[in-house]
DNA sequence: GTAGAACGCCAGGCCATTTG
DNA sequence: CAAATGGCCTGGCGTTCTAC
């Protein structure tokens, strides 16, 4: 099995600004913008009103994000963000050279993609959301999706579902278009977003800089075998006596381990899943 | 000819610095 | 505080060079 570590959502180009982290420690992952999609920040809230929160958090900007500007909804992790169809289960498109990049490494139906993006505390003062003054900017892992299917529209004819019709890369014309969809059975899958906020969950080495990892010892690359892609330069990483340090990259947006290269992998993503899924 | 190596360029992220 | 700018980094990919 092969874990992606895969960046999503808000980031320092598209969006501009963090994701959110709740006073109750739930959290939601801000779809980005994109024009020509289907959707708007509030069609895909759910019983989360997303819209209201962007729109403070983004107000001070020359440019803030509207309610109703679209946004590509991917992954579509979270069942409550739509009024869904039956049969629907947790979705997610690439395409392009982040496409080649999974197909390079070989990642295949049960492979698990964990993934993550910019956090940061929120608060809720005179009715509107700001971010909480002095809480850390950090990375985090916000879902998981372990592949059930891959549909490579590029190259495979295959009708899509009508419950995945709405997802972006569904009748989109991307090169090296593909979807991947959650494993499972009937009503159930194994995919979707973590509860609430855990250390465990938090990628960033506490009063770091985001792209500073703290990660478990094993992940320090081994002599021989393949370490997590983009990065394999062994000055990215240092070990100290519970962890290993890696300064991430600030470019690409899938990461991939390969669990048969390191076994603890596999074991540390179920914990992780059932623990905060 | 053809496969593979070498090269240069680019995209797309983060971040330090500067500016307001 | 936030916004704008430029530097840095690495795999993808097209082009050219090299070996057979």
């Amino acid at each position: 099995m092969k874990l992606i570590l895969s960046r999503k959502g808000f980031d320092s180009s598209f969006g501009g600004c963090a994701s959110p982290i709740f006073e109750d420690g739930s959290f939601v992952s801000l779809p980005i913008p994109e024009k020509s999609a289907r959707m708007s920040f509030s069609d895909v809230g759910g019983n989360r009103r997303i819209e209201a929160v962007v729109e403070d958090l983004t107000e001070a900007r020359k440019k803030p994000l509207k309610a109703n500007d679209h946004v590509h909804l991917d992954p579509d992790l979270r069942i409550e963000s739509r009024p869904r169809k039956p049969g629907w289960r947790p979705l997610f498109g690439q395409a392009d050279a982040a496409q080649r990049h999974l197909d390079n490494h070989g990642v295949e139906v049960g492979d698990t993609f964990l993934f993550f993006g910019w956090f940061r505390r929120v608060e809720n003062r005179d009715g509107g959301f700001r971010f909480k003054p002095g809480a850390p900017d950090i990375h985090m892992f916000f879902g998981w999706l372990e592949i059930g299917a891959i549909w490579r529209l590029w190259k495979d004819r295959l009708r899509i579902p009508n419950w995945a019709s709405e997802h972006p890369h569904a009748n989109a014309d991307y090169p090296r278009n593909t979807i991947y969809v959650a494993a499972g059975s009937g009503t159930t899958y194994n995919g979707g977003t973590f509860h609430s906020y855990s250390d465990q969950l938090v990628l960033t080495e506490p009063g770091k800089s985001r792209s500073r990892w703290q990660l478990p010892k094993w992940f320090y690359p081994a002599v021989g075998k393949a370490a997590l892609s983009y990065h394999g330069n062994v000055a990215r990483w240092s070990l100290s006596e519970n962890c290993a340090d890696l300064q991430s990259v600030a470019r690409g947006q899938e990461f991939v381990l390969d669990g048969n290269d390191y076994p603890e992998a596999v074991e540390w993503a179920k914990r992780l899943i059932a623990e905060n899924g």
